[in-house]
DNA sequence: GCATCTATCAACGTATACATTAACGGATAT
DNA sequence: ATATCCGTTAATGTATACGTTGATAGATGC
């Protein structure tokens, strides 16, 4: 037994490196949407060539978070209200499917008690103002849905399209009402997968996920917010 | 105006040369499932660099076509029953989706017709025994539902599992007995959509996508086809 | 002053170079 | 005979080189 904890992968390649820094910087929206990097300059900022930065940028532009314009560099993907409603229609089919497939497995009390934690740390959250404390308790509420409902593949895209929605929900997350229904709905969700009745569960989160689109996208028009 | 028919993309890059060489031998079955080459091996094979085929691979492995394997080059990913599930749970979900979407957006006749024109396709081609002819219009019909129902991103998703369940279609579809009930499906859908009733067109193409995935899977198991 | 042309430049796409290291086989010890 | 060790090989990951070509500025013509 050696000292290093990681003991397959002790040092990530450098387009790990590159993908994570971007990614990175593009999610907490340290470049903003439309902001433009040329890959001589990436590397440059990385501290490795061109090959490793093209790479990972073609994975981000395969992941819709950039895209690539051949003189002019990486380009971080704005969000328009459209493309949120695009988004939000697939996860609203892709999750509610979740929990369905998630209500049919059956799965034990022990299984569920990450669901019934995360709608507590929700309440406990909003009852002290903690909206970034919600946010979290909300994602893993719906993370766990779709990591235990047995299907990786829709697990994965589920998770891409958070990604490509996150900067939206991030900003609006203070724009809009105190989020007093949510909880609820997620409640009654749970119950719904407890009982097994797929049917309720699958109609109860996409009727959660219509409204929160409906919410997230008046918000959006409201405010003017064209390009997140 | 000059004789050059495309104005843009007068010579395809490499890359894309690559990427559409490696998939079309992955859909076509030409590299079987398990089937591995190296880079160097590839980029011999396609006259160019091991730089192009590098990147080409990257996409077809975020495609789920291929992965690639840091001694071992790119292997030709196999879809096993269980992949098939999640493929054709993703599918069931988004399609149906998408269909609820195109009869919420209530289509014009001439905006039909081509779904019209797709079942009677069909039709004509079963009685001829056009096993070929039946997949291209069924596929027609589930192309146009997607590429209509005004979702982009889903339709590429869809597009995207389509391609990975390509070879297993293929396969199955002269293993199994006469595709007698699409056809009727189909139209009941079209009718659906036709009404602007978005719940019982969602319904249909739900019912429809869950009977093909059922029997789908049930031949695979029958037949022991464990990797296609 | 404004549009068009042209020359320069630099960013990219691709090829090539190179150091690293996993994989394989043979030799050795038990 | 089997397991371990070790040296060789080759495939990779990354860096670098280079030709091509879009973009830009300055010059030219009206």
């Amino acid at each position: 037994m050696t000292t290093r904890s990681a003991l397959k992968p002790p040092v990530e390649s450098m387009v790990e490196v590159a993908y994570q820094a971007v990614r990175q910087r593009i999610l907490d929206n340290v470049w903003a949407p439309g902001y433009q990097a040329l890959e001589g300059a990436l590397a440059l900022e990385l501290g490795m060539s061109r090959t490793p930065v093209r790479e990972a940028l073609i994975r981000l532009a395969n992941e819709g978070l950039a895209e690539v314009i051949p003189r002019h560099g990486m380009r971080v993907l704005p969000v328009s209200p459209a493309d949120m409603r695009e988004i939000y229609q697939i996860l609203t089919s892709l999750e509610s499917m979740a929990a369905e497939l998630l209500a049919r497995a059956q799965p034990t009390a022990a299984q569920l008690a990450p669901l019934d934690q995360a709608s507590r740390d929700m309440e406990k959250a909003l009852k002290r103002d903690d909206l970034d404390g919600w946010a979290e308790a909300d994602e893993r509420f719906h993370r766990h849905v779709v990591q235990m409902c047995g299907n990786a593949k829709l697990a994965g895209i589920v998770f891409n399209y958070w990604d490509r929605a996150h900067r939206a929900r991030m900003v609006t997350l203070r724009l809009r009402p105190r989020p007093v229904n949510s909880t609820r709905e997620h409640r009654a969700i749970v119950n719904a997968i407890r009982k097994g009745d797929a049917a309720r569960a699958g109609a109860l989160f996409r009727a959660h996920r219509e409204r929160a689109s409906r919410e997230l996208t008046e918000l959006l028009q409201l405010h003017r917010l064209n390009q997140i």
